[in-house]
DNA sequence: GCCAACGTTGGC
DNA sequence: GCCAACGTTGGC
């Protein structure tokens, strides 16, 4: 049964737009370096899983489509480059610390569903985007939140 | 640019 | 093991 999740990016660095002109429509989500987030790539995202992409840092956040989980967990190489600003000097390649999985695009909305729309929508009061000081770069959704967020999406 | 909230680090 | 200090996130 596939899972459903989200992941933050800022446009500025890495918009949804540049997931789509990417080969294949497809990245290697790096740069993760937050240990709830870490677990979540790591050992609960599988492959053909959905993704909803989140713009934040943005005017506005907004969620911008939806993609998939192309291929599981491996460790994220960034962390043994030292000229990386994700570089970490207690990781080994014996016992990597840091991982990425890779990220497909599926379709992007026909229009930004904006964070202040999210919050008015009843089906999310719980989801975790959505908490006080929520800051997870990488979360898991429900079914019925995701639900409600690609018909907001796709059908306006 | 500000600041609330959170995670991590390190002294003790 | 506690907790203060610090760095980061991310909305506003």
């Amino acid at each position: 049964m596939a899972k459903y999740w989200l992941v933050k990016s800022e446009p500025s660095v890495f918009s949804i737009d540049d997931l789509a002109r990417a080969k294949d429509r497809t990245t290697f989500w790096d740069g993760v370096r937050n240990f709830q987030a870490r677990n979540l790539l790591r050992d609960e995202m599988s492959v053909g899983d959905g993704v909803l992409f989140y713009h934040s840092s943005a005017d506005p956040p907004a969620a911008v489509g939806t993609a998939k989980v192309a291929a599981a967990a491996r460790p994220d190489p960034s962390q043994f480059d030292a000229k990386s600003d994700h570089y970490d000097r207690d990781s080994s390649k014996e016992a990597p610390r840091w991982f990425g999985v890779d990220i497909q695009l599926d379709r992007k909305f026909a229009r930004p569903v904006t964070l202040a729309e999210l919050r008015a929508m009843p089906a999310l009061a719980d989801m975790v985007l959505l908490r006080r000081g929520s800051r997870l770069s990488v979360q898991p959704v429900s079914a019925a939140e995701w639900r409600a967020i690609c018909k907001l999406g796709f059908e306006g």
